[in-house]
DNA sequence: AATAAAAGTTTCCGATCTGGGACTTTTTTA
DNA sequence: TAAAAAAGTCCCAGATCGGAAACTTTTATT
């Protein structure tokens, strides 16, 4: 299937961390407001966004769900 | 930005190593092969495709990688 | 500028990962 | 259906995680 939706490519932990620091701002909220309505801590919030390599991928899930957004694969080369 | 590549939303580490494990089916590579050609052993692939929730992230993105894929981030509810 | 809030840092430490190797089970294919 | 290949299981050991809490630095607000 094929969509339309805005997405933002993220290709290493570094990305990964920008774009969710990016986005949690712009949701004003702070790092320890999200690790209280979740089950993220502060510290794991903090390494992440700054582009930790070796987080674990569920918890991973946990936060960018929590900013209100989604996880896709895309095929390299599709068009 | 936006664009009209196709896309498959993965939830969580399940959906995610079902994507996967199904790629790397359909380019016809065994579990072996991708951890000789890539920094991920074969267990690592193994269990992440079995669903593993405490994988880490820097592996999953050596892994969709070395599949040709690439992971993007959509706002939920954009349209 | 002073105060407060947020972000970043550090230490401690139990829990869990990851790769390697050896073995078993399942699937493929000749 | 027999042999080979792939996938899955198990144990080991060293490495790293991630929460908690206390502290420092940076940013925001008045």
């Amino acid at each position: 299937m094929s969509s339309t939706i805005p997405s933002t490519r993220v290709k290493n932990p570094e990305e990964l961390g920008r774009y969710l620091l990016k986005e949690r701002r712009s949701l004003k909220l702070t790092q320890k407001e999200i690790s209280e309505f979740t089950d993220v801590g502060r510290k794991f919030i903090l390494e992440l966004e700054k582009g930790k390599k070796n987080a674990r991928i569920g918890k991973v899930f946990e936060l960018i769900d929590a900013l209100g957004m989604e996880l896709h694969l895309v095929k390299r080369g599709d068009r």
